[in-house]
DNA sequence: CCATTTTACATACAGTCTGTATGTTTTTGT
DNA sequence: ACAAAAACATACAGACTGTATGTAAAATGG
């Protein structure tokens, strides 16, 4: 049984980058060790140093699997688009939704900002989730003017908060009906 | 030149929480080593691990005096109080100066969520900022009702946002705009 | 299809760090 | 002044990080 270099490679890195993803999840990336990952992920060290530059570049890694995942998860459930209001709520319950995958909630809002700086987690963030917020913002809002960045800035973080507070036991509901307050308090205030 | 024991032992916490602040500001939790911290301290490991049980001690005993210090500042600055908005507003600009201290946002919103888990930053937070913000939305949005603690928790991670995008060069004025449209608009709302 | 190079690892090692155990000096209580 | 305790400093064991080096398997070229 000879596997190419393509597929051993792929193995390989996508055995650490699970292994790394749970340990990591599990213990925090200052208190997770190397040779727990890679007996996890049953290689040794060798392999670990010769796929990743380091065990920041692991951890990059897997922040840039689960930041794709979601990215993933919310388009795959933008589908029907009925109106700019609809578009937004239906996007706030697909991102709860993706978050809510075990773990993901302490890598991508917790551990990624500390270790690879907010402003790094910030754009892979950017790139994904905080785009579509902006685009359905300016949708919602047109009337928002030179505010949509910052406004698109503060209610991502109250969706990732959301999220958080949803993992830790909060009602779903709760949070989604706070955020339409928010969403829908905007929309009566600047249309004045 | 004799110190009393209580003497020796604040000066020297002391100094051991100003090297550490200094260096896990400027290098995150997970890089930092101790034998740095001490030397810049101008101690030996020996106190360190006298008066904090270990590393992960040290950088709590950092966090809490930040935490205190941005409440204090907070504190401090509310004193005219005419009115529910403009005690709500006030609040926000004192918030803000308070986390321009630098390093300050690195450590209580990036570091300590991570180092020492949400809930138990949230904690801390909680005791401080958190506390008095849902105070003045209590005052500010009497038809809030339920929504008052989601609402609370989604607007300080706004808050938070907004301290680390002014921190990275943001205009504050952008931020406390965009703060009081999510206010104004949610009073507007919530009164109908 | 064989020789050579390159890739994908495994092993071995040097330096550093963490936490602990033990020793020493200074203060405190009597 | 003496015993006890506190505040350190020193020494040490174990573990971890990153690197250097060695090896086997796959790609490459003639």
């Amino acid at each position: 049984m000879s596997r190419s270099n393509r597929e051993r490679t792929e193995q390989t890195r996508q055995a650490l980058i699970d292994a790394g993803r749970c340990i990591f999840v599990e213990k925090g990336y200052a208190e997770t060790a190397t040779p727990e990952i890679v007996a996890a992920a049953g290689v040794t060290r060798g392999a670990l140093y010769h796929h990743f530059e380091d065990k920041k570049a692991l951890f990059q890694a897997v922040i840039a699997c689960e930041a794709q995942a979601v990215a993933k998860a919310i388009e795959a459930a933008s589908a029907p688009e009925q109106g700019t209001r609809a578009a937004l709520i239906a996007g706030a319950s697909a991102y709860f939704a993706a978050m809510a995958q075990p773990g993901r909630t302490r890598l991508l809002l917790m551990e990624a900002p500390a270790v690879l700086g907010s402003p790094a987690a910030a754009a892979l963030d950017a790139e994904n989730a905080e785009a579509s917020l902006r685009e359905g913002l300016a949708a919602f809002l047109p009337e928002a003017g030179a505010l949509l960045d910052p406004l698109t800035s503060l209610l991502s973080a109250a969706f990732d908060r959301a999220a958080i507070a949803i993992e830790a036991g909060g009602d779903r509901r709760d949070y989604e009906r706070a955020i339409a307050a928010l969403l829908d308090g905007l929309a009566d205030h600047l249309r004045r």
